[in-house]
RNA sequence: GGAGAAGUGGCCGAGUGGUCGAAGGCACUCCCCUGCUAAGGGAGCAUACGGUCAAAAACUGUAUCAAGGGUUCGAAUCCCUUCUUCUCCGCCA
């Protein structure tokens, strides 16, 4: 959420600023909620001052054993004005809540301007593609002998969900937990088991909510068809990383809190529909190790630096090729002021493809979430969120399988991974 | 799932309809006092959003005693709903 001050004191600026990701602020409407608003607002509080007076005036009169009975008959002929006034308000209010609630965050000035992907700046390239003297298969014909089957995921639950058997299934795991070994061993992240099914508040403090609902996987307990509170799945651990601290005033001396959490993901992938269709690029539900960093505002930008470097490490350790990308003012998503994507090589599309994301999201999720700490003057100011992939799990499960795949239908285990596949060096069909 | 109890400021805790944004204590900040010892005295100390204002300061208003509704001229106090916590019983991985 933007700070509606900069709202009312700069908002043609503000709405140059979002043109670049492509947004339009309604300026005119803005204005004209904020000019009943203020109008509204001082009238109600009016009211309420001469209600407040009137009444304790009453209380100081019975008080007395005096008579009251004429400043009672003034204040009743206050009820319906006040009231009405006060449900005018709430309502308006609430329209202006919804329309900052909808507004994405303000892009860093150093993100390169652009409207899509094209317009992303690849920052550094890191390893070199391996070449193959064969016809290299992708993960999906890879994995058919070793494992992987989409077939028993579809029947299950439907399209975009996989299966997965054996030594293809104990890879999977083995990949998350070398993932969160190196964030909590060497990066310094407190590993976290969180809830897969959150509540509506924590959406709206990440900023899934109100706007993204449709991307969502909703739930409700049994018997409750048409009723009660909507659960939802989370969509990354983003969410129950970040708004563990929601509604908290922080000591300065707390900061930074660095989490890290496996988790799955659930998410409904609307918009998507026929992109990466084949294999398991793109999955209602697949596992992320997240890294979610709350710190003080100056520092936020060298931690994203950090994040980039926690996330990196991983596919160094893994010796897959990758490159870090700037995202441009278009391609970022709604929270963040500043994100990094790395790619990873996928030698079957001869292409780098997301495998992590990582976003500064300044003060726009602590303002949402209310979660502020005490600074050097003592007093409440919000704090800065991050958030990251270290990494996405069935991606880099994928990104292994294309990359070490042998000319017999067999894969290389990464050396890393080795200890976690209890010794194991190759996935083999006989496997 | 059943029965009961409870949710007040950073923490503890008083407060059952009226000068309550809320006594008292702890913690914290500042000042005074004190030649020692976890001593004493005084003051301050919630947040958000408005208005006056270019802005800051200041002044001022409104809201907030788990959340949301209701009763009332007036609600921390009464009623309803929801959430959470605790105790007992049941069930359960």
């Amino acid at each position: 959420m933007l700070d509606i001050q900069l709202l009312r004191t700069q908002l043609e600026t503000v709405a140059q600023t979002l043109a670049a990701r492509k947004f339009v602020l309604d300026t005119a409407s803005f204005q004209a909620l904020e000019n009943e608003r203020k109008v509204l607002q001082t009238h109600t509080q009016d009211l309420q001052a001469k209600r407040n007076s009137l009444s304790k005036q009453i209380g100081m009169l019975k008080g007395k054993g005096e008579d009251a009975s004429a400043v009672m008959a003034e204040v009743s002929g206050l009820g319906d004005e006040l009231k009405s006034a006060e449900e005018r308000l709430a309502a308006l209010q609430e329209k202006v809540t919804d329309f900052l609630q909808r507004l994405p965050n303000l892009p860093h000035a150093s993100v390169p301007i652009g409207t899509d992907e094209s317009g992303n700046v690849e920052v550094r390239r890191v390893g070199v593609p391996r070449d193959f003297d064969f016809e290299v298969k992708d993960h999906v014909d890879v994995g058919a002998s070793l494992g992987l089957d989409f077939e028993t995921g579809t029947k299950l639950s439907g399209s975009r969900f996989t299966f997965m058997r054996g030594q293809m299934a104990r890879l999977h795991r083995a990949i998350a937990q070398f993932m969160l070994d190196v964030q909590t061993n060497e990066h310094g992240y407190t590993e976290c088991y969180t809830p897969y099914i959150v509540n509506a508040d924590s959406l709206l403090g990440t900023g899934q909510l109100p706007k993204f609902e449709a991307d969502l996987f909703a739930a409700k307990k049994g018997g409750q068809e048409g009723e009660g509170e909507t659960l939802y799945l989370i969509p990354t651990s983003e969410v129950t990383l970040t708004n563990s601290v929601r509604g908290e005033v922080l000591a300065a001396d707390q900061l930074p809190i660095k989490l890290t959490a496996h988790t799955p993901c659930f998410r409904s992938e609307a918009g998507s529909y026929g992109r990466d269709t084949r294999g398991m690029i793109r999955q209602h539900q697949f596992d992320k190790v997240e890294m979610v960093q709350i710190v003080h505002p100056e520092t936020s930008y060298a931690t994203l630096d950090a994040m980039v470097g926690h996330a990196e490490a991983v596919l160094q350790k893994l010796e897959l090729p990758y490159r870090v990308m700037a995202l441009c003012t278009g391609d970022m998503g709604f929270g963040a002021t500043k994100t990094f994507d790395l790619e990873v090589w996928l030698p079957a599309q001869s292409a780098y493809r997301e495998i992590s994301s990582v976003s500064n999201c300044e003060a726009f999720q602590a303002r949402r979430m209310q979660t502020r700490f005490k600074n050097e003057q003592g007093k409440n100011e919000f704090v800065h969120t991050l958030n990251g992939s270290g990494l996405a799990v069935g991606r880099t499960l994928v990104a292994v399988l294309e990359n070490y795949q042998q000319a017999d239908g067999s894969v290389i285990i990464p050396q890393v991974l080795r200890p976690y596949m209890g010794g194991l060096e190759r996935l083999t069909s006989r496997g």
